[in-house]
DNA sequence: GGCAACAAACAAACCGATTGGTCTGCAAGT
DNA sequence: ACTTGCAGACCAATCGGTTTGTTTGTTGCC
Protein backbone atom coordinates (compact mmCIF):
# COMPACT_ATOMS: atom_id res chain seq x y z
CA UNK A 1 0.00 0.00 0.00
CA UNK A 2 2.23 2.85 -0.95
CA UNK A 3 0.81 5.99 1.25
CA UNK A 4 -0.15 8.62 -1.28
CA UNK A 5 -1.09 11.33 1.31
CA UNK A 6 -1.76 14.95 -0.04
CA UNK A 7 1.08 15.83 2.70
CA UNK A 8 4.76 15.48 1.07
CA UNK A 9 5.11 11.98 -0.26
CA UNK A 10 7.92 10.13 1.41
CA UNK A 11 10.44 10.08 -1.46
CA UNK A 12 8.45 9.23 -4.56
CA UNK A 13 8.17 12.31 -7.08
CA UNK A 14 4.79 12.20 -8.01
CA UNK A 15 5.27 11.47 -10.95
CA UNK A 16 7.97 9.36 -12.88
CA UNK A 17 9.32 7.90 -15.97
CA UNK A 18 8.12 4.53 -16.96
CA UNK A 19 11.61 4.23 -17.06
CA UNK A 20 12.33 5.66 -13.75
CA UNK A 21 9.65 3.38 -12.36
CA UNK A 22 10.94 0.61 -14.53
CA UNK A 23 14.64 0.64 -12.95
CA UNK A 24 13.22 1.52 -9.40
CA UNK A 25 10.81 -1.62 -8.81
CA UNK A 26 13.32 -3.76 -10.31
CA UNK A 27 16.23 -2.43 -7.70
CA UNK A 28 13.99 -2.83 -4.94
CA UNK A 29 13.22 -6.30 -5.63
CA UNK A 30 16.78 -7.52 -6.58
CA UNK A 31 17.64 -5.85 -3.52
CA UNK A 32 14.87 -8.01 -1.03
CA UNK A 33 15.70 -10.86 -2.99
CA UNK A 34 19.18 -10.30 -2.44
CA UNK A 35 18.58 -10.27 1.50
CA UNK A 36 16.18 -13.07 1.31
CA UNK A 37 18.58 -15.39 -0.16
CA UNK A 38 20.94 -14.80 2.05
CA UNK A 39 18.93 -15.48 5.15
CA UNK A 40 17.00 -18.01 3.60
CA UNK A 41 18.42 -19.89 0.70
CA UNK A 42 17.30 -20.66 -2.55
CA UNK A 43 15.46 -23.16 -0.95
CA UNK A 44 13.67 -21.02 1.51
CA UNK A 45 13.67 -18.06 -1.07
CA UNK A 46 9.47 -17.26 -1.50
CA UNK A 47 8.86 -15.25 -4.41
CA UNK A 48 5.65 -13.60 -2.58
CA UNK A 49 8.37 -12.33 0.19
CA UNK A 50 10.60 -10.99 -2.16
CA UNK A 51 7.40 -9.11 -3.76
CA UNK A 52 6.46 -8.02 -0.54
CA UNK A 53 9.87 -6.95 1.20
CA UNK A 54 10.17 -4.94 -2.31
CA UNK A 55 7.17 -3.07 -1.25
CA UNK A 56 5.51 -4.77 -4.12
CA UNK A 57 2.79 -7.38 -4.80
CA UNK A 58 3.71 -10.78 -6.79
CA UNK A 59 2.07 -9.50 -10.13
CA UNK A 60 4.84 -6.40 -10.28
CA UNK A 61 7.67 -9.44 -9.35
CA UNK A 62 6.06 -11.44 -12.26
CA UNK A 63 5.97 -8.50 -14.91
CA UNK A 64 9.90 -7.85 -14.46
CA UNK A 65 10.89 -11.58 -13.64
CA UNK A 66 8.58 -14.45 -15.21
CA UNK A 67 9.99 -17.43 -12.88
CA UNK A 68 11.68 -17.43 -9.90
CA UNK A 69 14.75 -19.20 -11.70
CA UNK A 70 14.95 -16.18 -14.10
CA UNK A 71 14.91 -14.00 -10.37
CA UNK A 72 17.48 -15.60 -8.94
CA UNK A 73 20.06 -14.99 -11.95
CA UNK A 74 19.01 -11.47 -12.17
CA UNK A 75 20.08 -11.33 -8.40
CA UNK A 76 23.39 -12.91 -9.23
CA UNK A 77 24.16 -11.18 -12.13
CA UNK A 78 23.48 -8.19 -10.41
CA UNK A 79 25.60 -8.90 -7.28
CA UNK A 80 28.17 -10.09 -9.35
CA UNK A 81 28.40 -7.37 -11.55
CA UNK A 82 28.51 -4.65 -9.04
CA UNK A 83 31.27 -6.80 -6.84
CA UNK A 84 33.20 -7.45 -10.05
CA UNK A 85 33.08 -3.23 -11.10
CA UNK A 86 34.95 -2.74 -7.59
CA UNK A 87 37.39 -5.77 -7.86
CA UNK A 88 38.22 -4.35 -11.50
CA UNK A 89 38.54 -0.52 -10.29
CA UNK A 90 41.08 -1.80 -7.91
CA UNK A 91 44.48 -0.16 -9.37
CA UNK A 92 47.19 -2.43 -9.40
CA UNK A 93 50.22 -0.87 -7.36
CA UNK A 94 53.27 -2.15 -7.46
CA UNK A 95 54.43 -4.19 -4.41
CA UNK A 96 56.11 -6.53 -2.09
CA UNK A 97 55.02 -10.47 -2.71
CA UNK A 98 54.31 -10.18 1.07
CA UNK A 99 52.07 -7.09 0.74
CA UNK A 100 50.61 -8.64 -2.09
CA UNK A 101 49.94 -11.86 -0.14
CA UNK A 102 48.58 -9.65 2.42
CA UNK A 103 46.00 -7.61 0.32
CA UNK A 104 45.14 -11.07 -2.15
CA UNK A 105 44.01 -12.43 1.60
CA UNK A 106 42.18 -9.36 2.60
CA UNK A 107 40.13 -8.88 -0.34
CA UNK A 108 39.69 -12.57 -0.53
CA UNK A 109 38.46 -12.27 2.45
CA UNK A 110 36.06 -10.00 2.43
CA UNK A 111 33.98 -11.50 -0.71
CA UNK A 112 34.47 -15.27 0.97
CA UNK A 113 33.40 -14.38 4.20
CA UNK A 114 30.34 -12.74 3.05
CA UNK A 115 26.98 -13.01 2.40
CA UNK A 116 27.46 -12.99 -1.11
CA UNK A 117 29.70 -15.96 -0.78
CA UNK A 118 27.20 -17.89 1.02
CA UNK A 119 24.46 -17.75 -1.32
CA UNK A 120 26.77 -18.24 -4.25
CA UNK A 121 27.89 -21.48 -2.37
CA UNK A 122 24.61 -22.56 -1.63
CA UNK A 123 23.18 -21.89 -5.37
CA UNK A 124 26.34 -24.08 -6.77
CA UNK A 125 24.87 -26.88 -4.67
CA UNK A 126 21.56 -26.38 -5.37
CA UNK A 127 22.43 -26.38 -8.90
CA UNK A 128 24.72 -29.10 -8.86
CA UNK A 129 22.06 -31.27 -7.50
CA UNK A 130 19.05 -30.73 -9.41
CA UNK A 131 19.72 -31.00 -13.15
CA UNK A 132 19.35 -27.98 -13.61
CA UNK A 133 20.00 -27.86 -17.08
CA UNK A 134 21.94 -24.55 -17.93
CA UNK A 135 24.29 -23.79 -14.96
CA UNK A 136 23.85 -19.87 -15.58
CA UNK A 137 24.69 -19.33 -11.91
CA UNK A 138 28.10 -21.02 -12.25
CA UNK A 139 29.21 -19.38 -15.63
CA UNK A 140 28.04 -16.18 -13.80
CA UNK A 141 30.04 -16.49 -10.53
CA UNK A 142 32.89 -17.97 -12.90
CA UNK A 143 32.96 -15.13 -15.03
CA UNK A 144 32.72 -12.48 -12.20
CA UNK A 145 35.94 -13.60 -10.34
CA UNK A 146 38.35 -15.14 -12.87
CA UNK A 147 38.69 -11.67 -13.68
CA UNK A 148 39.69 -10.80 -10.31
CA UNK A 149 41.98 -14.19 -9.66
CA UNK A 150 43.71 -12.92 -13.04
CA UNK A 151 44.46 -9.53 -10.85
CA UNK A 152 45.91 -10.94 -8.16
CA UNK A 153 47.81 -13.79 -10.24
CA UNK A 154 49.36 -10.50 -11.94
CA UNK A 155 50.10 -8.65 -9.16
CA UNK A 156 52.17 -11.65 -7.59
CA UNK A 157 54.17 -11.93 -10.91
CA UNK A 158 54.46 -7.80 -10.98
CA UNK A 159 56.32 -8.51 -7.35
CA UNK A 160 58.71 -10.97 -8.36
CA UNK A 161 57.21 -14.21 -8.35
CA UNK A 162 57.70 -16.45 -11.25
CA UNK A 163 54.82 -17.39 -13.43
CA UNK A 164 53.64 -20.79 -12.74
CA UNK A 165 54.26 -20.16 -9.29
CA UNK A 166 52.23 -17.36 -8.40
CA UNK A 167 49.94 -19.56 -9.89
CA UNK A 168 49.42 -22.03 -7.69
CA UNK A 169 50.76 -19.43 -4.53
CA UNK A 170 47.25 -17.88 -5.89
CA UNK A 171 45.24 -20.71 -6.11
CA UNK A 172 46.27 -22.00 -2.57
CA UNK A 173 45.94 -18.73 -0.79
CA UNK A 174 42.36 -18.61 -2.42
CA UNK A 175 41.93 -22.08 -0.83
CA UNK A 176 43.34 -21.28 2.30
CA UNK A 177 40.49 -18.32 2.72
CA UNK A 178 37.80 -20.33 1.09
CA UNK A 179 38.54 -23.30 3.26
CA UNK A 180 38.32 -21.05 6.40
CA UNK A 181 35.41 -19.44 5.49
CA UNK A 182 33.30 -22.73 4.90
CA UNK A 183 35.12 -24.15 8.66
CA UNK A 184 33.25 -21.15 9.77
CA UNK A 185 29.84 -22.44 9.10
CA UNK A 186 30.46 -24.81 12.28
CA UNK A 187 33.16 -22.83 14.40
CA UNK A 188 34.04 -19.12 14.22
CA UNK A 189 37.68 -18.19 15.66
CA UNK A 190 38.60 -14.85 14.25
CA UNK A 191 42.02 -14.53 16.26
CA UNK A 192 42.79 -17.89 15.20
CA UNK A 193 41.98 -17.09 11.65
CA UNK A 194 44.55 -14.23 12.04
CA UNK A 195 47.05 -15.94 13.45
CA UNK A 196 46.88 -18.58 10.35
CA UNK A 197 46.91 -15.54 7.58
CA UNK A 198 49.97 -14.55 9.32
CA UNK A 199 51.50 -18.29 9.31
CA UNK A 200 50.75 -18.35 5.58
CA UNK A 201 52.50 -15.05 4.85
CA UNK A 202 55.64 -16.26 6.63
CA UNK A 203 55.19 -19.73 4.55
CA UNK A 204 54.97 -18.17 1.14
CA UNK A 205 58.13 -15.64 2.54
CA UNK A 206 60.06 -18.91 3.46
CA UNK A 207 58.98 -21.22 0.23
CA UNK A 208 59.78 -18.14 -1.93
CA UNK A 209 63.39 -18.07 0.14
CA UNK A 210 63.95 -21.55 -1.45
CA UNK A 211 63.41 -20.43 -4.92
CA UNK A 212 65.94 -18.15 -4.65
CA UNK A 213 69.02 -19.73 -3.18
CA UNK A 214 68.43 -22.78 -5.44
CA UNK A 215 66.89 -21.45 -8.78
CA UNK A 216 66.35 -23.35 -11.27
CA UNK A 217 67.78 -22.83 -14.98
CA UNK A 218 66.39 -19.43 -15.10
CA UNK A 219 65.81 -18.49 -18.73
CA UNK A 220 62.63 -16.49 -19.15
CA UNK A 221 60.21 -19.05 -19.89
CA UNK A 222 60.19 -22.06 -17.34
CA UNK A 223 61.89 -20.76 -15.02
CA UNK A 224 61.11 -22.70 -11.42
CA UNK A 225 59.15 -25.29 -13.28
CA UNK A 226 60.95 -28.05 -11.72
CA UNK A 227 59.74 -26.68 -8.11
CA UNK A 228 55.66 -27.10 -8.71
CA UNK A 229 55.30 -28.29 -12.04
CA UNK A 230 55.63 -31.45 -13.69
CA UNK A 231 59.16 -32.47 -13.21
CA UNK A 232 60.73 -34.45 -10.25
CA UNK A 233 60.73 -33.37 -7.17
CA UNK B 1 25.28 -57.88 7.40
CA UNK B 2 22.62 -59.85 6.59
CA UNK B 3 22.85 -60.56 2.74
CA UNK B 4 19.65 -59.56 1.25
CA UNK B 5 19.03 -60.00 -2.05
CA UNK B 6 15.59 -58.60 -2.99
CA UNK B 7 15.99 -55.38 -2.66
CA UNK B 8 12.06 -54.68 -3.72
CA UNK B 9 10.43 -57.23 -1.88
CA UNK B 10 11.28 -57.17 1.62
CA UNK B 11 8.74 -60.32 1.95
CA UNK B 12 11.62 -63.11 0.80
CA UNK B 13 12.47 -64.05 4.25
CA UNK B 14 9.64 -66.26 5.75
CA UNK B 15 10.21 -65.17 8.98
CA UNK B 16 11.96 -62.67 10.95
CA UNK B 17 12.55 -61.09 14.44
CA UNK B 18 10.59 -57.55 15.13
CA UNK B 19 13.73 -56.42 15.63
CA UNK B 20 15.23 -57.78 12.65
CA UNK B 21 12.37 -55.98 10.58
CA UNK B 22 13.12 -53.18 12.34
CA UNK B 23 16.56 -52.82 11.86
CA UNK B 24 16.48 -53.92 8.69
CA UNK B 25 13.99 -51.81 7.55
CA UNK B 26 15.12 -48.45 9.46
CA UNK B 27 18.84 -49.41 7.56
CA UNK B 28 17.12 -49.65 4.36
CA UNK B 29 15.84 -46.20 4.75
CA UNK B 30 18.69 -44.39 5.86
CA UNK B 31 20.80 -45.40 2.93
CA UNK B 32 18.14 -44.73 0.81
CA UNK B 33 18.32 -41.17 2.07
CA UNK B 34 22.08 -40.83 2.45
CA UNK B 35 21.88 -41.38 -1.74
CA UNK B 36 18.85 -38.94 -2.08
CA UNK B 37 20.11 -36.37 -0.12
CA UNK B 38 23.49 -36.87 -1.84
CA UNK B 39 21.75 -36.74 -5.47
CA UNK B 40 19.24 -34.14 -4.49
CA UNK B 41 20.12 -32.21 -1.12
CA UNK B 42 18.21 -31.43 1.73
CA UNK B 43 15.47 -28.95 -0.17
CA UNK B 44 14.99 -31.77 -2.83
CA UNK B 45 14.52 -34.85 -0.65
CA UNK B 46 11.18 -36.22 -1.28
CA UNK B 47 9.89 -38.21 2.26
CA UNK B 48 7.89 -40.58 -0.32
CA UNK B 49 11.11 -40.88 -2.71
CA UNK B 50 13.03 -42.34 0.43
CA UNK B 51 10.35 -44.76 1.19
CA UNK B 52 10.17 -45.84 -2.29
CA UNK B 53 14.12 -46.31 -3.15
CA UNK B 54 14.30 -48.11 0.32
CA UNK B 55 11.57 -50.46 -0.94
CA UNK B 56 8.96 -49.49 1.29
CA UNK B 57 5.73 -47.23 1.90
CA UNK B 58 5.62 -44.08 3.87
CA UNK B 59 3.61 -45.55 6.32
CA UNK B 60 6.65 -47.53 7.11
CA UNK B 61 9.24 -44.46 6.77
CA UNK B 62 6.76 -42.31 9.37
CA UNK B 63 6.78 -44.93 11.39
CA UNK B 64 10.24 -45.26 11.72
CA UNK B 65 10.69 -41.86 11.39
CA UNK B 66 7.93 -39.40 12.68
CA UNK B 67 9.26 -36.66 10.26
CA UNK B 68 11.18 -35.38 7.40
CA UNK B 69 13.70 -33.57 10.11
CA UNK B 70 13.84 -36.88 12.31
CA UNK B 71 15.13 -38.46 9.46
CA UNK B 72 17.92 -36.14 8.27
CA UNK B 73 19.06 -36.07 11.57
CA UNK B 74 19.29 -39.99 11.98
CA UNK B 75 20.44 -39.95 8.36
CA UNK B 76 23.57 -37.49 9.82
CA UNK B 77 24.05 -39.43 13.11
CA UNK B 78 24.11 -42.76 11.42
CA UNK B 79 26.63 -41.63 8.44
CA UNK B 80 29.08 -39.81 10.26
CA UNK B 81 29.35 -42.54 13.24
CA UNK B 82 30.64 -45.02 10.38
CA UNK B 83 32.49 -42.47 9.07
CA UNK B 84 33.88 -41.51 13.23
CA UNK B 85 34.43 -45.27 13.58
CA UNK B 86 36.74 -45.34 10.73
CA UNK B 87 38.93 -42.68 11.24
CA UNK B 88 39.13 -43.63 15.16
CA UNK B 89 40.35 -47.12 14.25
CA UNK B 90 42.84 -45.68 12.21
CA UNK B 91 46.32 -46.62 14.02
CA UNK B 92 48.56 -44.04 14.10
CA UNK B 93 52.17 -45.12 13.25
CA UNK B 94 55.39 -42.89 13.43
CA UNK B 95 55.94 -40.81 10.34
CA UNK B 96 57.86 -38.47 9.07
CA UNK B 97 56.09 -34.91 8.44
CA UNK B 98 56.22 -35.00 4.89
CA UNK B 99 54.54 -38.44 5.19
CA UNK B 100 52.26 -37.36 8.06
CA UNK B 101 51.14 -34.24 5.51
CA UNK B 102 50.84 -36.62 3.31
CA UNK B 103 48.60 -38.59 4.68
CA UNK B 104 46.54 -36.25 6.40
CA UNK B 105 46.05 -34.32 2.66
CA UNK B 106 44.64 -37.98 1.20
CA UNK B 107 42.88 -38.46 4.15
CA UNK B 108 41.06 -35.18 4.07
CA UNK B 109 40.61 -35.36 0.63
CA UNK B 110 38.72 -38.68 0.95
CA UNK B 111 36.14 -36.60 3.38
CA UNK B 112 36.02 -33.19 1.71
CA UNK B 113 36.07 -34.74 -2.02
CA UNK B 114 33.22 -36.87 -0.94
CA UNK B 115 29.71 -36.64 -1.29
CA UNK B 116 29.21 -36.72 2.41
CA UNK B 117 31.04 -33.39 2.57
CA UNK B 118 28.98 -31.95 0.52
CA UNK B 119 25.71 -33.28 2.46
CA UNK B 120 27.10 -31.41 5.30
CA UNK B 121 27.67 -28.42 4.14
CA UNK B 122 23.78 -28.22 1.87
CA UNK B 123 22.79 -29.17 5.75
CA UNK B 124 25.28 -26.78 7.29
CA UNK B 125 23.94 -23.72 5.03
CA UNK B 126 20.59 -24.72 5.44
CA UNK B 127 20.29 -25.17 8.98
CA UNK B 128 22.25 -21.34 8.91
CA UNK B 129 19.60 -20.29 7.08
CA UNK B 130 16.11 -21.39 8.48
CA UNK B 131 16.06 -20.87 12.21
CA UNK B 132 16.45 -24.60 13.29
CA UNK B 133 16.27 -24.24 17.25
CA UNK B 134 19.01 -26.81 17.36
CA UNK B 135 21.65 -26.92 15.06
CA UNK B 136 22.04 -30.73 16.19
CA UNK B 137 23.08 -31.48 12.81
CA UNK B 138 26.52 -28.78 12.94
CA UNK B 139 26.94 -30.15 16.53
CA UNK B 140 26.77 -34.14 15.42
CA UNK B 141 29.18 -33.89 12.34
CA UNK B 142 31.82 -31.36 14.60
CA UNK B 143 31.31 -34.00 17.09
CA UNK B 144 32.64 -36.84 14.37
CA UNK B 145 35.55 -35.01 12.46
CA UNK B 146 36.91 -33.21 15.59
CA UNK B 147 38.83 -36.39 17.12
CA UNK B 148 39.79 -36.83 13.89
CA UNK B 149 41.54 -33.31 13.68
CA UNK B 150 43.20 -34.30 16.82
CA UNK B 151 44.34 -37.66 15.64
CA UNK B 152 46.35 -35.74 13.02
CA UNK B 153 47.40 -33.07 15.16
CA UNK B 154 49.35 -35.85 17.41
CA UNK B 155 50.62 -37.31 14.67
CA UNK B 156 52.16 -34.30 13.31
CA UNK B 157 53.64 -33.83 17.10
CA UNK B 158 55.09 -37.39 17.24
CA UNK B 159 56.77 -36.50 13.82
CA UNK B 160 58.39 -33.23 15.54
CA UNK B 161 56.40 -30.70 14.68
CA UNK B 162 56.01 -28.00 17.96
CA UNK B 163 52.91 -27.76 18.93
CA UNK B 164 51.32 -24.77 18.21
CA UNK B 165 52.86 -24.88 14.82
CA UNK B 166 51.48 -28.64 14.36
CA UNK B 167 48.14 -26.96 15.16
CA UNK B 168 48.31 -24.68 12.79
CA UNK B 169 49.60 -26.53 9.83
CA UNK B 170 46.75 -29.23 10.55
CA UNK B 171 44.45 -26.32 10.27
CA UNK B 172 45.86 -24.66 6.49
CA UNK B 173 45.83 -28.07 5.48
CA UNK B 174 42.19 -29.07 5.94
CA UNK B 175 41.31 -25.54 5.20
CA UNK B 176 43.36 -26.08 2.14
CA UNK B 177 41.38 -29.10 1.07
CA UNK B 178 38.54 -27.99 1.69
CA UNK B 179 38.67 -25.05 0.14
CA UNK B 180 39.70 -26.92 -2.98
CA UNK B 181 37.01 -29.12 -2.67
CA UNK B 182 34.52 -26.49 -2.74
CA UNK B 183 36.04 -24.67 -5.87
CA UNK B 184 35.56 -28.07 -7.32
CA UNK B 185 32.13 -27.24 -7.33
CA UNK B 186 33.15 -24.87 -10.34
CA UNK B 187 35.99 -26.08 -11.65
CA UNK B 188 37.26 -29.03 -11.22
CA UNK B 189 40.78 -29.71 -11.99
CA UNK B 190 42.35 -32.79 -10.67
CA UNK B 191 46.07 -32.62 -12.24
CA UNK B 192 46.09 -28.84 -10.60
CA UNK B 193 44.78 -30.40 -7.32
CA UNK B 194 47.88 -32.93 -7.09
CA UNK B 195 50.34 -30.33 -8.21
CA UNK B 196 48.98 -28.00 -5.13
CA UNK B 197 49.00 -30.63 -2.87
CA UNK B 198 52.60 -31.15 -3.76
CA UNK B 199 53.30 -27.54 -3.54
CA UNK B 200 51.67 -27.30 -0.01
CA UNK B 201 54.17 -29.98 1.25
CA UNK B 202 57.45 -28.20 -0.51
CA UNK B 203 55.86 -25.23 1.76
CA UNK B 204 55.74 -27.00 5.11
CA UNK B 205 58.80 -28.39 4.32
CA UNK B 206 60.72 -24.93 3.71
CA UNK B 207 58.77 -23.24 6.75
CA UNK B 208 59.82 -26.20 9.06
CA UNK B 209 63.47 -25.63 7.83
CA UNK B 210 63.45 -21.75 8.87
CA UNK B 211 62.34 -23.21 12.25
CA UNK B 212 64.75 -25.06 12.83
CA UNK B 213 67.48 -22.10 11.79
CA UNK B 214 65.59 -20.11 13.75
CA UNK B 215 63.81 -21.97 16.97
CA UNK B 216 63.55 -18.56 18.96
CA UNK B 217 59.94 -18.85 20.56
CA UNK B 218 58.47 -17.23 16.88
CA UNK B 219 55.98 -15.18 18.22
CA UNK B 220 56.34 -12.54 15.94
CA UNK B 221 58.43 -12.79 12.60
CA UNK B 222 59.90 -15.98 13.29
CA UNK B 223 63.22 -15.18 11.09
CA UNK B 224 63.69 -11.86 9.00
CA UNK B 225 63.68 -12.07 5.44
CA UNK B 226 64.61 -9.94 2.91
CA UNK B 227 61.32 -9.65 1.92
CA UNK B 228 59.36 -6.47 3.37
CA UNK B 229 56.53 -6.92 5.97
CA UNK B 230 54.20 -4.76 5.01
CA UNK B 231 52.66 -4.02 8.21
CA UNK B 232 49.55 -1.96 6.73
CA UNK B 233 46.11 -2.92 7.81
C1' DG C 1 -3.04 22.36 -24.49
C1' DG C 2 -6.26 18.66 -24.41
C1' DC C 3 -7.74 14.14 -25.11
C1' DA C 4 -8.42 9.74 -26.69
C1' DA C 5 -6.00 5.26 -27.62
C1' DC C 6 -2.45 2.50 -26.34
C1' DA C 7 1.08 0.21 -23.62
C1' DA C 8 3.50 -0.66 -19.62
C1' DA C 9 3.45 -1.22 -14.50
C1' DC C 10 1.24 -3.22 -11.04
C1' DA C 11 -2.30 -5.64 -7.86
C1' DA C 12 -4.79 -9.53 -6.37
C1' DA C 13 -7.52 -13.49 -6.95
C1' DC C 14 -7.03 -17.95 -8.59
C1' DC C 15 -5.27 -22.64 -9.91
C1' DG C 16 -2.71 -26.81 -10.23
C1' DA C 17 0.85 -29.37 -8.59
C1' DT C 18 3.56 -30.80 -4.80
C1' DT C 19 4.54 -32.51 -0.43
C1' DG C 20 4.80 -33.47 4.51
C1' DG C 21 2.07 -35.48 7.77
C1' DT C 22 -2.24 -38.12 9.30
C1' DC C 23 -5.49 -41.83 9.43
C1' DT C 24 -7.46 -46.23 8.65
C1' DG C 25 -6.74 -50.89 7.93
C1' DC C 26 -4.40 -55.18 7.37
C1' DA C 27 -0.59 -58.39 8.17
C1' DA C 28 3.23 -60.19 10.65
C1' DG C 29 5.23 -61.20 15.05
C1' DT C 30 4.83 -62.17 20.21
C1' DA D 1 -5.53 -61.38 21.75
C1' DC D 2 -2.73 -57.92 21.30
C1' DT D 3 1.15 -55.22 19.84
C1' DT D 4 4.17 -53.65 16.25
C1' DG D 5 5.39 -53.11 11.32
C1' DC D 6 3.76 -51.47 7.36
C1' DA D 7 0.71 -50.03 3.22
C1' DG D 8 -1.80 -46.66 0.84
C1' DA D 9 -5.47 -43.41 0.62
C1' DC D 10 -6.33 -38.90 2.27
C1' DC D 11 -5.79 -34.06 3.67
C1' DA D 12 -4.29 -29.41 4.56
C1' DA D 13 -0.89 -26.31 3.54
C1' DT D 14 2.26 -24.32 0.48
C1' DC D 15 4.02 -22.12 -3.56
C1' DG D 16 5.12 -21.00 -8.32
C1' DG D 17 2.85 -19.42 -12.05
C1' DT D 18 -1.38 -17.73 -14.59
C1' DT D 19 -5.19 -14.80 -15.33
C1' DT D 20 -7.90 -10.85 -14.90
C1' DG D 21 -8.45 -6.24 -13.98
C1' DT D 22 -6.88 -1.50 -12.48
C1' DT D 23 -3.69 2.30 -12.44
C1' DT D 24 -0.09 5.09 -14.48
C1' DG D 25 2.63 6.87 -18.07
C1' DT D 26 3.17 7.65 -23.25
C1' DT D 27 1.94 8.93 -27.83
C1' DG D 28 -0.42 10.60 -31.69
C1' DC D 29 -4.10 13.41 -33.30
C1' DC D 30 -6.71 17.55 -33.02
Amino acid sequence: MTANPPVIPPAASPRRTQAERTEDTRHRILDAAVGLLGERGYAGLRTADVASAAGHSKGALTHHFPSKDALVVAVVAHVFQRAGELAQSRARRPMTVDAAITALMADSQEFFFSELFLIALDLAIQGRLQDSPDDTLAQLSAATRLPVEAHWRQALVDAGVPEPVADDLLWLTLSIVRGLAVRRLWQHDAPRFKRLFRLWRQMVAAYLATLVSAPAPARRRAASRSQAHGGAA
